[in-house]
RNA sequence: GGUCCCUUCGUCUAUCGGUUAGGACAGCUGGUUUUCAUCCUGCAAAGGGGGGUUCGAUUCCCCCAGGGACCGCCA
C-alpha cells in the first residue's frame, strides 16, 4: 500500500463542533502514526449555506488544537468540473442514467410510502428506458445505477465486516437537474484524486460509503480503506449537533480550557491505550491506532474536560502555561503587560494550585496584573480600625525586612497574632484584602512575595490613609 | 416503518474463556492546611434480559429489550 493519506472534509455551513474536531484529530493522528499525510478539504458546494467565516473558523480551530494539515486546503467547489466529467463518464459507460422524474413526483412517492409505512426507495423508473424515449424540454438528473442483486460487504477497520442487501441502496443522484454534482459523487472523486488511502469519518456516513464504493468500482479506481467511528453523544445520548450548547472549540477556550487538554480529552473519548490517560502530542502520535477505537458512542463529559485541563495546568512547564494564559487573556480578558511577565511567571507555582481553568489563574493573578486593585465591597468593609492598626503594624515590620520570603514573614505575622490577641485570620484577612482586594485568594506570603516589598507597602499604606 | 450499528461502575474505559472484573474522572469519607484550594488515606460504584456452546462465560453464538445513526436534487 502506498503512503498513508487521510483527510478531514467538513462543510463550512456552521461552526465546527468538537465531534468534527475529534474526527480531524483521529485522521491526523492515524496518518502521522504511519508517517503519512493529512489533508483538509473544504466541502463548500452548498452555495446557499457555505460561508467563508465558517471556513476560517474551521481552519482556526484545527490550528488551535494543534492539528496541522499538509499542503493547502483543498477547495471542493473548484473541482466541480472534474466531478461533472466523471458523472458523464459514468453515464457513457452505462453506470448511470438520466432520470426525468420531477421533484414533485418523487415527493409524492415518498409521501405515499410514509403513509403506508413502507420504506421509500426510488422506483428506478428511468433506469432502463432508452434515451430515445426521453421527454423533450424536461430537465433530468443523473442517477447512479446501483446494484440491485446480492449483498455488499464493507470491511470496516473499526466496525468489522458490515453486510447489507444491495437493494436497500437506491439509485442515488450524482448530478442535479441544474448540472451540479451531489455529495457522494464529489466526495468520491475528490478522495480519489487526492489519493486518499484511508477514510476515517463518523458513523453517520456508513450508508454513503456503500454508495461511494460502487462509484470506485464502476470507475475501476483503487478502493481506500474505510473506518467509521462512533459518534459523540450529548449527555442525553443524542448525536452532537451544531445546535447544542458548548460544542465548539470557542466555547471551551472561552472558559479557559487549554488546547492540549482538550486534545487529550478528545483523544481518550472513544479511544484507549492500556490504562494510559495522559498523552503528550508526541505520545498520541506514537500510540494512536484504529484498534483502540471503541464501537459504542461516547458521551461528552464536561467535568472530565475540566479535570484534564486542571491536570495540564498543574503539570505543563510554566513557560507554556504562561503563554496559554497570555493568549487567553488577550482574547477574553485584557492584555497582560509584558513588564508583568516575571512576576506572574514566578507566581505560577501557587496560582496553578488553585486553578482548574485559565480563568481561575487570571482571577487569582489580577492583583499582579493590575496596579490598581478593585475592592470587593463587602470585603472592603471588613477593614475597620482594628484591622487598620494591624495593617500599620505589619507595614512597619515589613519595611524592616530586607529579604522577603516566607521564613522572614512568618515570625512577623505570628508575633502580630500574639500581640493583638487574635488568630491567623485576624491578621491575614485584613492584609489579604488590602493587598488584593478580596479575602479569598492565594496564600498571604505568596501574595507579598509576588508583589514585592515596595508594591506591598504601597498598597498597605493606601488603605489606611 | 426499513436498513445498519451499539450495550462493563454516574461518565470515559481495561479485560485477547478461568481476575476479589482493573484504572481514570465525578461522588462520598478521613488527614494535612492560612481563606479558597492543592496534596495524601480510604470508601462506594458495573457486565440490559433470556437462551445456548463449554468443566467454566463480561468474553463465543442466537433471540429479545433498550439506545443510536441513516433513510435529501445537504454535506
Amino acid at each position: 500500500m502506498s503512503k498513508v493519506a487521510t483527510r478531514f472534509a467538513p462543510s463550512p455551513t456552521g461552526a465546527l463542533h468538537i465531534g468534527g474536531v475529534r474526527t480531524a484529530l483521529f485522521n491526523w493522528l492515524y496518518s502521522k502514526n504511519h508517517k503519512g499525510t493529512f489533508h483538509l478539504r473544504i466541502e463548500d458546494t452548498d452555495k446557499e449555506r457555505s460561508k467563508d467565516e465558517y471556513k476560517d473558523q474551521i481552519i482556526k480551530s484545527l490550528k488551535w488544537i494543534g492539528v496541522e494539515y499538509d499542503g493547502e486546503e483543498y477547495i471542493q467547489s473548484t473541482k466541480i468540473n472534474d466531478h461533472i466529467n466523471i458523472a458523464n463518464e459514468l453515464l457513457k459507460n452505462g453506470n448511470a442514467y438520466k432520470c426525468y422524474c420531477s421533484s414533485e413526483e418523487i415527493e409524492e412517492q415518498k409521501k405515499r410510502a410514509r403513509q403506508k409505512k413502507l420504506p421509500y426507495i426510488y422506483n428506478r423508473k428511468w433506469r432502463d428506458i432508452p434515451e430515445s424515449e426521453a421527454p423533450k424540454g424536461v430537465k433530468s438528473v443523473i442517477r447512479f445505477k446501483s446494484k440491485i442483486e446480492g449483498t455488499s460487504i464493507l470491511k470496516d477497520l473499526v466496525q468489522g465486516d458490515v453486510e447489507i442487501d444491495n437493494n436497500t441502496i437506491e439509485d442515488f443522484i450524482i448530478l442535479r437537474n441544474d448540472g451540479t454534482p451531489t455529495y457522494n459523487l464529489s466526495a468520491t472523486v475528490d478522495d480519489h484524486q487526492m489519493g486518499m488511502t484511508h477514510i476515517i469519518r463518523g458513523d453517520d456516513h456508513k450508508i454513503n460509503t456503500f454508495k461511494q464504493i460502487q462509484i470506485y468500482l464502476a470507475m475501476n479506481w483503487e478502493l481506500p480503506k474505510f473506518a467509521h467511528i462512533p459518534l459523540i453523544h450529548t449527555i442525553e445520548g443524542k448525536k452532537l449537533s451544531k445546535r447544542d450548547n458548548a460544542s465548539t472549540l470557542d466555547d471551551y477556550s472561552k472558559i479557559g480550557i487549554m488546547p492540549d487538554a482538550l486534545r487529550n480529552y478528545l483523544l481518550r473519548l472513544g479511544w484507549s491505550f492500556e490504562d494510559k490517560e495522559i498523552f503528550t502530542l508526541e505520545e498520541s502520535i506514537e500510540h494512536f491506532n484504529l484498534k483502540g477505537i471503541g464501537k459504542s458512542p461516547s458521551k461528552l463529559d464536561v467535568s472530565r474536560i475540566l479535570s484534564m485541563n486542571e491536570y495540564y495546568i498543574k503539570n505543563i512547564d510554566e513557560n507554556s502555561l504562561y503563554q496559554n494564559l497570555v493568549e487567553y487573556c488577550k482574547i477574553y480578558k485584557e492584555k497582560i503587560n509584558s513588564d508583568k511577565e516575571t512576576k506572574i511567571k514566578s507566581s505560577l507555582y501557587f496560582l496553578k494550585n488553585k486553578a482548574k481553568t485559565l480563568v481561575d489563574i487570571y482571577n487569582n493573578a489580577k492583583f499582579i496584573i493590575n496596579d490598581i486593585i478593585e475592592f470587593n465591597e463587602d470585603d472592603f468593609n471588613l477593614i475597620d480600625d482594628k484591622a487598620k492598626k494591624i495593617i500599620l503594624e505589619f507595614s512597619k515590620e515589613l519595611s524592616n525586612i530586607s529579604n522577603i520570603n516566607k521564613e522572614n514573614l512568618e515570625p512577623v505575622v505570628n508575633s502580630l497574632i500574639k500581640k493583638n490577641d487574635t488568630n491567623f485570620k485576624g491578621v491575614g484577612q485584613p492584609l489579604r484584602i488590602a493587598l488584593t482586594g478580596s479575602k479569598f485568594g492565594p496564600g498571604l506570603y505568596d501574595i507579598i512575595i509576588a508583589l514585592g516589598k515596595d508594591e506591598a507597602l504601597k498598597r498597605l499604606a493606601k488603605i489606611i490613609s
